[in-house]
DNA sequence: CTGTTAGCGCGTTCAC
DNA sequence: GTGAACGCGCTAACAG
């Protein structure tokens, strides 16, 4: 006598389970775990009507009782900071487009500073998650806890600076920097400075690290100035070298865009210098902005979406089999000859 | 004989549960359920029992067996689209924070185009989250969706376009335009151009509206330009207002930043115009970027803290008593006044 | 305050 | 190909 009940679901007095997909199709509740899970071996015809009436239901798999069960959660943790750091956001979108492609879910903890990392960790345990892929700076201790509790890990842009090898995925820093400076070289710069990121970033060191030693091997010494990797700190930076030496400055290599883009802002600001006429900015990242007509930075551009792909492939991998050794991916960047910098 | 078992805890060949902790210090299984529980009654004997037993195994509650038994997953899916937008990483940033702050993990869905997000609702749906926090378009069916499941949602930034009431905190687009329009009248702005967001995004064009209708209480038509909400779509916009009107414009209005921030990038680059002397131009939001050197950008600053803050409050609130009805709660925006426009 | 007991919803043997 | 039965690890009554 009611409607078709596909289009009037009876508003269920609390959600379907299994069993109640099971009854309403005439078969037992282990048929219907069958049809909603991968290689189950089940006939169509049964198939047909288990779906039926699981639509007619409004019945969704309750992936916790599942993960419960088949210890397997389908949860990837992503532990990341700095969020709003600019270049993150694409990374976030990319790591949760994979995973979510291969069947897997994100459980997303964005650190502010250090010392909410053993928090987090905490609740990633808890969560029992599949594996976790981080971009955030780990401790030796908290490394090994991941080993501890058999969760793979991939670590994003970051490196193990202990001993124990670690996977990770990471934009080849001194290729990057090779690139910038030699060209930088060729166009007759030989007056250094360089911005750099804070101390304790691993990934901020290998980039002026890498400048440096290439600007040593041309016989060359750069003038270096701290930096946080935020755009107030480049264009702090950027003063500091102009008062240091004197405004006598051919080139910047600063470690990432956004300082990069700060020092320009400093250049024409503060100094009223023409950039790159007066003087060249380079930067690393390739975020958006630096492609802005303000600015049209020269830098190295991170293949951010095979770099996420490896991180996402690598985790799962282990994931599968977690005997898998440590594998460190490096992929290297593009140069983006923007109009930032005098090129050779 | 062994060591410290704390400093050198037994390599469980297991996740312990809390039964081996219950063994271990010989109490019963929910005992130890309870030690981890607030407000479960233990003696703080036992419970120093318990955890220094839980410490020796390294043992971490099972969030997923909890949550089943408990119908309470501690997890809140966040749906947000355009995660690139330069505006939402913050956003994301607050709302995981008060989110674990309060105790609840973040289930992320970074959304790239609509047609996904039927998708991310069916593992909403399976993942069976204590609730969801919105920043994306859904449609009627979709919101519906959420009754069904009696998962309570509380939209962000965007409400609903139909009937069906929905919780959602949102930013006050006509009081924001109105102190900009009012500025920029005094200042003695007469000829406005607009550059609009995409057509279907509300938030877009409930700001528009805002400023033309403003505009026209004050006896001026402005002429109005579409644009997507990215850099280039505010550089093509003020392109196309200049060519419509002869260069005819004093003052360009643009539905958020990022085209504001392109609008000023043309204007300089495509017209040699100087802002604000030739023409001013406002955006909305108040991202990073806009307070930058090159900028100096005249906007709205959203209340993103305030915002968040009252989001996750609103969820929780709604989790914990589902009857409660929808509220919609509007943040007034501080004008931010930067250099991009002559203001009165 | 503590232990016993009974499920939460599903995956997985096993017989049939 | 199908169904019965059990248990994943935990929480919530309840009785002691």
């Amino acid at each position: 006598m009611s409607g078709d009940p596909a289009r009037h679901p009876p508003p269920p007095s609390r959600t379907p389970t299994s069993y109640d997909v099971a009854q309403r199709a005439g078969v037992s509740q282990s048929a219907v775990s069958r049809c909603f899970r991968p290689g189950g071996s089940i006939a169509p015809e049964t198939r047909a009507r288990v779906l039926k009436a699981a639509r007619e239901l409004g019945y969704q798999p309750n992936a916790i009782a599942s993960g419960l069960k088949a210890k397997r959660s389908n949860l990837v943790a992503v532990l990341i900071s700095n969020l709003t750091n600019l270049y993150y956001p694409e990374v976030l979108a990319g790591l949760t487009r994979q995973l979510n492609a291969r069947d897997n879910r994100v459980l997303l903890f964005a650190l502010e500073t250090e010392d909410e990392v053993d928090a987090a960790l905490d609740q990633v345990w808890r969560y029992r998650v599949d594996g976790a892929i981080v971009a955030a700076r780990l401790s030796a201790p908290q490394l090994r806890a991941f080993q501890r509790h058999r969760v793979p890990v991939v670590l994003y842009n970051r490196w193990s600076d202990g001993s124990d090898p670690v996977s990770s995925v990471c934009c080849d820093s001194p290729g990057g920097e090779r690139m910038l400076v030699d060209r930088l070289l060729a166009a007759g710069h030989r007056r250094f400075g360089l911005i750099a990121g804070p101390e304790d970033n691993t990934v901020g060191r290998s980039r002026i690290e890498a400048a440096r030693t290439r600007l040593e091997q041309a016989g060359l010494t750069p003038v270096v100035a701290g930096g946080s990797f935020d755009h107030d700190s480049g264009a702090q930076g950027f003063r500091r070298l102009m008062m240091a030496n004197d405004g006598a400055i051919d080139a910047v290599i600063c470690a990432n865009d956004l300082m990069a883009i700060g020092a320009i802002d400093a250049a024409r600001e503060d100094f009223g210098l023409d950039v790159p006429r007066d003087v060249s900015v380079v930067g690393f990242d390739g975020v958006g902005p630096a492609a802005w007509a303000s600015y049209r930075l020269t830098t190295v551009r991170q293949p951010v979406n095979r770099m996420t792909e490896a991180a996402v492939g690598m985790l799962l991998e282990r994931v599968a089999d977690p005997d898998l050794p440590p594998e460190v991916r490096t992929l290297t960047g593009t140069l983006i000859t923007g109009a930032s910098a005098r090129l050779g």
